[in-house]
DNA sequence: ACTGTTTGCAAGTACCTACTTGCTTACAGA
DNA sequence: TCTGTAAGCAAGTAGGTACTTGCAAACAGT
């Protein structure tokens, strides 16, 4: 079955390049991972780019979205994005290896990183709209409203968000606190909730009742 | 004068090794950036990984701390918080590829990135001991000092900021929106508003009156 | 004017890299 | 039972890599 052995030259394509990079992922080194013969490698893609885009082609749509996505009303804010980000962090972490390559090889071969990071860029497109629709729904504290800054605040505060997120999964050894090693679903809600902090939106508990002037459901519908 | 020789020789090894990581910076080419003979760089470092770790250490000792420092106590948290983001800030946007290439190398050669990162640890427990100032000396608004887990929202309040400099300075080419693309010292000032914000820090006017129920000064002088 | 150091230059070593070729073996469908 | 396809194996090609060696040229200090 030709299939079978393209798949596990796939995934040792993968492995090696998420330990050693690009360069230092050799067709050697892939053959030995798959238990396959060098020349078979070869034969199936043509060449190692060829391998390797396809490899990292796959990897990356494997955790491409967050399933399932944030809604588009929100109705509790702190457990949806608890969920989610908990969700993507845990993606994050589990590829940091690959990532981490992938960004270092950015400028060398960007097209491969491109469509690589494209997840983030949806991540980052998801919390917006999630953001605008907490600001849309009246969760937003008015403090934050009434802010003469307020849409770029907001920005700042998801963007500050996802990156609490990569660079959780991105730094995560290099913290020497071994406390911070934190698993996904509290991380996440502890950066989920400075984040909702920040905005002003109040805590889930007394979701139903005190977040500011605004009832449950959305007092407007307009855009 | 063989001192000039090897300047030249280790800022080239930078030049190449943030272009193309260290097996991309062949000695061949960092000769040719350095318009020096190829030898020349084996009888002044030895080997090629020596040159490297030379490079690299300079490099990173070169961005290593934030001048000013914080404050040990606070007087004004946005302006200071702010003009010492913007300084971090500028010195990570500046060596982002270097910084991207070392995170990549990490695994392969791990030692030469964790004194690489080291400054990015400096400035955690810098800002760590600031955020801690603030909560002693009464800055910290009372929702926040109230929550059962304070000290761990801080601690992720303080993530989020160091993450969002981060992750500002590394996913910076991947944000397809070019409004994002914000000068450091505007960028800085968001996200510390943000931070305060989260931490219920009260604005810069009103720093004067309007923090909470401790005055300007520090109220007590307690651990 | 002599001498030691530092550089450039040309060539070479040993090894690793991607990739190829020719041949053999195994199996699957007709 | 024959045949096509996909794999393994051994060997080889062409080029790049770090690193070495020997020699000549430039210069500096005594």
């Amino acid at each position: 079955m030709s299939n079978d052995v393209r798949e596990k030259i796939i995934t040792a394509a993968m492995t090696a390049y998420a330990e050693s990079g690009f360069q230092g992922a050799t067709t050697r080194r892939v053959a030995e991972i798959a238990g396959v013969n060098e020349v078979t490698i070869f034969r199936n893609f043509g060449s190692k780019a060829a391998l390797m885009d396809e490899a990292l082609f796959r990897r990356v749509a494997a955790l491409k979205i967050v399933d399932p996505p944030l809604p588009q009303v929100p109705s509790d804010p702190l457990e949806e994005l608890t969920n989610w980000c908990a969700q993507f962090l845990r993606q994050m972490r589990g590829s940091r290896e690959l990532l981490r390559k992938a960004m270092g090889a950015a400028e060398a071969r960007f097209h491969e990183m491109a469509n690589g990071f494209e997840p983030a860029r949806c991540a980052d497109r998801e919390v917006h709209d999630y953001v605008k629709a907490l600001a849309r729904d009246g969760w937003v504290g008015s403090p934050m409203l009434s802010d003469p800054d307020a849409t770029e605040l907001m920005t700042a505060a998801q963007t500050m968000l996802i990156g609490a997120l990569w660079g959780d999964a991105m730094a995560r050894e290099l913290k020497d606190d071994p406390d911070l090693w934190v698993p996904e679903t509290r991380a996440a809600r502890r950066y989920v909730q400075v984040f909702l902090r920040a905005l002003g939106v109040s805590e889930p508990a007394h979701a139903g009742a005190a977040h500011g002037d605004a009832s449950i459901t959305p007092s407007t519908s307009l855009t």
